[in-house]
DNA sequence: GATGAATGAGTGTTCATTCAT
DNA sequence: TATGAATGAACACTCATTCAT
């Protein structure tokens, strides 16, 4: 992930761009006018540093992610535990509940947002570099799981990796459509999704 | 599931719009004009049905979701033991493959649509119907498991509902990211979509 | 000469341009919505029967050439000597007077408007088109004067055409800067032009 | 012609406009950007010297006519007898083939770039004060023939000055569409320049 | 003085919606 | 009932002009 440099400028107009996107605004119907006071800059400015209104949203969208990806690595990292660090990860979802622009959301949900948004899939970063890089952290995760012995399994890696998909994606569902789940808390759900994946580690 | 009862038209019409999102349309950048040349019908006919655009493909989507449900329900109920019928799941999801508007993929997805098609959360037919109803589905086909013994658990219907979810999700990543996992045979996933789930109910 | 046929729409949209020119409206401060309501239309409507802007002020300019050089070749055709047709051809420039569309001010000026207007350069009509038209029409003026015995030279065919080109720029430049030549009339002018043909051509 | 003395920058300015002109730009499409890249200052520079993009655009017609005037002026100085002022006022237009700045095709074109080019006609110098100025010069060339006795006519002042203009104008639309003239060489046009003026002027 | 980053008024073009036929 | 020609509001993008440095 060797990031992109940009400019001040830039930034500002990525984070007003990602304020407006995380206050709901479907990319679809965000206006250049409102990038612009977003970002609190003229609406010409953003045409000097971009060519398109598309290019904007779809390198805002991937700047978003890496600095997410790279906060969450940075929390798991914190975590010295195999089962601190999958209750890290689920508290990251847990936090970005309702952010649209939520890479988790993006990344893992089953048709991507590069089914709705056509402009990332020709972007230079494709989703998928995302996901392998999510993918590698999962084996580290695993890993550390079996030298702790906490796992101990003799399905292949495969099985391994999509095991944690499976209950990442079972807690997100949960987090994002917690109306239907009225009688079951957050920290339930959590135990729930930490106990499925040993069981099927295990 | 009160089925709304359609005219012919407005029949047409949906089928129309949703042969285009099968072709890969996005329902951001269609157009009147594109849903009345697929649906062979003049432009001014469509607003004879309906009152805007957006209440077109709302509706078409909803329409199209109950009708794959339904379909689904179908051949699922055809399928006479728990293994057999997770496995039509399956297979039902692999042959959506790519289908943007596949009703697993707008459910089942983190942030599901409705999240980027706003139009939707206020539509009468709520997405989350659709939620609980695949749950209740789900419910059924466990309990079947059950009743066989193929599934022997203490854990509790959350659990098992969202134990199923889990292996659904991640079998509908494998068959959406298929790029990164070619290494990985359909058959393959399958498999281990129901090995995860057994382990996890057992 | 084959003639384009325009619909009635297209026509009132030439019509409302070349009003708007006409008027002294020079085509490069020209706005779609100047022209759409110089045609009493929508804006829209332009786009409907064009693709650019460009597009309409091209043909519109070469629709009106056409009709121009038309109807200047009917009223000549319409004289029956030498002499008389030389002078409805000053009567057609003296009536044009400040007419920046004017075909005779455009295809006779030294650099052209398609030198200002380059769109028309690429336009399926090329002006050369109509030069050379104009000239077989000249040759053919000639050529009666000849006959009739008003003209009797020895020179060539190219320098008895451009005996009469000078002759009508020479009067076109008159008429365009009358308020340099305030003390000649223009019937003086015509006479002056046609001596001076005369001189020329015997 | 009382000339206005300019500061350097403002003919660095000029300078520049003027080079994109004779690269063939046509000053409806020009940018004060492509201006100050062209006189390589910066953008804001050009602001210091003029008020507007259209003020610096007339100023350099006027300023390049002026100079190309005097420059005309002086050839035809050099030469002492009128068969040779002739043929160099030819080799001018000859010179400034294609070059759509160039100062006879604005002039002498019967609907001139004023009519293009609002902004001229409310500038200080009026085009027609440059027409006048040739036209003297002119008169003197004219002079000079009758004096070698090569003119001997009757006609008018105006007729012998209109002479002289519609050979121009032959000429030059000659060097403009020569495409159409593919049989008739230079000399040729030139040599029939002569005799035409001659027969005029006898 | 000189610059060029920043601005926002202005304009070409699109497309949902209407309505006369 | 069905149509598609007509509309104009809306928006992406441009570029002359300003002004802090």
């Amino acid at each position: 992930m060797k990031d992109k440099i940009f400019s001040e400028k830039e930034i500002a107009i990525f984070n007003g761009l990602i304020s407006l996107m995380k206050k709901g605004a479907n990319p679809y119907s965000i206006k250049v006018s409102d990038i612009a006071e977003a970002a609190n800059i003229g609406k010409g400015t953003i045409y000097d540093y971009f060519d398109t209104k598309e290019e904007v949203i779809s390198k805002a969208i991937i700047y978003n992610m890496t600095n997410e990806i790279k906060n969450a690595f940075r929390r798991i990292e914190n975590k010295d535990n195999f089962r601190d660090k999958l209750y890290e990860v689920l508290d990251i979802i847990e936090e970005n509940l309702g952010n649209k622009l939520s890479t988790l959301n993006i990344l893992l949900s089953a048709g991507g947002i590069e089914k709705f948004y056509e402009y990332l899939l020709d972007s230079e970063y494709n989703i998928t570099e995302f996901i392998a890089l999510i993918n590698r952290k999962i084996r580290d995760i695993l890993n550390l799981g079996i030298e702790e012995g906490v796992i101990n399994t003799e399905e292949n890696s495969f099985y391994q990796i999509m095991a944690v998909h499976g209950v990442i994606s079972f807690f997100s569902h949960y987090i994002n459509q917690r109306d239907l789940y009225l009688d079951i808390g957050v920290e339930e759900a959590k135990d729930t999704a930490y106990r499925m994946l040993l069981k099927a580690l295990n």
